[in-house]
DNA sequence: TGGCATTTTCAAAGCGCTTTGGCTTGGTTT
DNA sequence: AAACCAAGCCAAAGCGCTTTGAAAATGCCA
């Protein structure tokens, strides 16, 4: 069932029905119940892709996932989807993942432009002066950042959490504990949230008069591993830290193994604290010593950007704003003062 | 730059540029290397949306992703998604995820098919006589289903791993340990990997006699906290287990902490054997006690299903061939004998 | 050289929608 | 009564590609 077929049926021209299909004010009402009516009870649904092809826009948004054969999505992605495609849903929105070559994501992007595929993309994982909100930008195809760059000369939509206030929070929870010797298990540094991070955190030590040194950081992709191994080689230093401020659960299971088998107790020789994304596989409060955390819904963000870049794609939204959320910082066991 | 300037640029028809570029024999080798040059001179790309009209074709492969506020996307989902993309991006396919709300997938999967948004889709974690693929069978929409279903009166293409030959195995392995009373903290027990791994063990035990019982049994969904839960019940049980097998790393991981709550010790109090995806952010290896695994990586899956998807899409295969992976057993230091 | 089969090219007709510009109709103004 | 206007509708022209059916060019043979 086409339009022709029904501008047929109706004895009315596809003009008038594609007006009063799609709310224009110059057909008549009584015309346009007639209209609405026969395309429902037709089961009548206008082919995408002659839409797209007459007006450009696409009702879909769109993602450059990077991959590779050493590529790891990011298994938060998973998380983030939820959100996104809960909200999507609603909307009739669908979302459409373009593969990338990891080193070289530009040409995939100018590609989903070029091809009008899409009618907005979000950016996951954004570093300092970010390419590709340069390049996005310069394209003139709309977009939201999740998360923030730094050092870019315009202003740009975006929204982050407050991951410098997060940990600095964190940081100074610790400190007040009489920590001084704090150590920083970070994610990918080249990343603005862990350079927001360490400098949460750099600032909630200063404030007692010490300075965040390079042994005590440790930077790496989130798995169990390199949780584990950062951990390790955290506490064979001279001066070993007393606290671990960490920027995942998924590493925070490497550093409570990595503490184990040392010997150590959480919290009696070591104060842990991570950051969690609210996994509903992986809970901190089911860690052997229940985990204190900086806490923020990265499903709530997924589904918070979808409606953003649904109000961009309808044009309620035009203007580089960027959003900033709040991060919750939940206090358990994990913590307490410093060993003497 | 469009067909139409391209071909007049080089003064031939429309037509002819066409044919030259996809390939058509009935255009002078000579002219089509004009063609072709001119074309990627000009940095000249069909419009997808105009070529979609005119043939039908999408060049997207497509999934519909169950959503809601209570729904949560499987974290395996991340890693097929690698495999996927790794192929895809080589084939310059894209991937459309379609959400739906997850009590009602048909209505979306109808309107995939109605708008022909993708050549193809593909199915995951299939129950037995599942909907959506005598849905699809149908529909006539080519698919391919990650997992098997059973009771379905007529063949369709799918691949899957041996669960059941896994999990036979694992028991048997316990089995000759001298386990006698052996559980399964299984997943979800409405879809057939579930029901396979069952009938696995079972067989593995029925050799010696042993009957799997109810009350041996826990199915739900793969978080660790429902590993925890499920493993202190099973302690709880007046003939407790000697030995447990678990469908995944993730509920292993709150497997090992109720153990370790409990006081028992791996494997000297209780075997533990799991199943494992392969993740890259939490391995088996790394486990307190190593943890012996069936192992089969759903990133490879992921990576064949995309690359027989585009083989369904392009012609080149059509039967409803039915593929079984084998999966391996890897023994590390969790199995042990049967405690007297 | 004429006739015929092949090769190579083209004009035009879709694909199914949106949108421009114009045509009626009936009512209001001067 | 002529002149104007708004409301409601329509025909037709795109959007950029593929594909059909036919025409022109070429080669081959008798």
């Amino acid at each position: 069932m086409n339009l022709k077929q029904l501008a047929l049926m109706l004895d009315l021209s596809q003009t008038t029905v594609s007006r009063a299909l799609n709310g224009y004010p110059e057909v008549n009402e009584e015309t346009r119940r007639r209209v609405v009516d026969a395309a429902k009870r037709h089961g009548y649904r206008p082919n995408p892709s002659a839409r797209r092809l007459a007006t450009g826009k696409a009702g879909m948004i769109g993602y450059v996932l990077p991959t590779g054969a050493s590529v790891d999505i990011d298994p938060h992605f998973v998380e983030f989807l939820s959100g996104l495609g809960d909200y999507a849903r609603s909307h009739e929105l669908d979302l459409v993942l373009s593969p990338a070559e990891a080193d070289d994501e530009e040409t995939t992007y100018r590609r989903v432009a070029a091809n009008k595929q899409v009618d907005a993309v979000y950016v996951s994982a954004p570093r300092p002066k970010d390419r590709r909100i340069a390049l996005l930008h310069q394209l003139g195809l709309p977009f939201l950042v999740h998360g923030r760059s730094e050092g870019l000369d315009f202003p740009y939509p975006h929204l982050d959490i407050d991951n410098e206030g997060a940990f600095h929070e964190a940081g100074r929870l610790l400190v007040q504990l009489g920590h001084r010797r704090i150590a920083l298990i970070n994610g990918d540094d080249t990343q603005t949230f862990a350079i927001f991070r360490e400098r949460g955190l750099r600032r909630a030590l200063a404030v007692s008069g010490v300075e965040l040194m390079p042994p005590m950081i440790r930077s790496a992709g989130m798995t169990e591993e390199n949780g584990y191994r950062a951990t390790r080689s955290l506490l064979e230093l001279d001066v070993a830290p007393t606290a671990i401020l960490c920027s995942s659960l998924i590493m925070g299971l490497g550093v409570v193994r990595a503490l184990c088998d040392l010997g150590l107790s959480v919290p009696k020789d070591i104060s842990l604290v991570a950051h969690d994304d609210v996994f509903p596989w992986l809970r901190p409060e089911n860690f052997p010593v229940p985990l204190s955390t900086t806490r923020s819904s990265i499903r709530a963000a997924g589904a918070r950007i979808a409606e953003r870049l649904a109000a961009r794609i309808s044009g309620l939204e035009d203007d580089p704003r960027g959003e900033v959320w709040p991060v919750d910082l939940v206090v358990r066991g994990s913590v307490a003062g410093a060993p003497l």
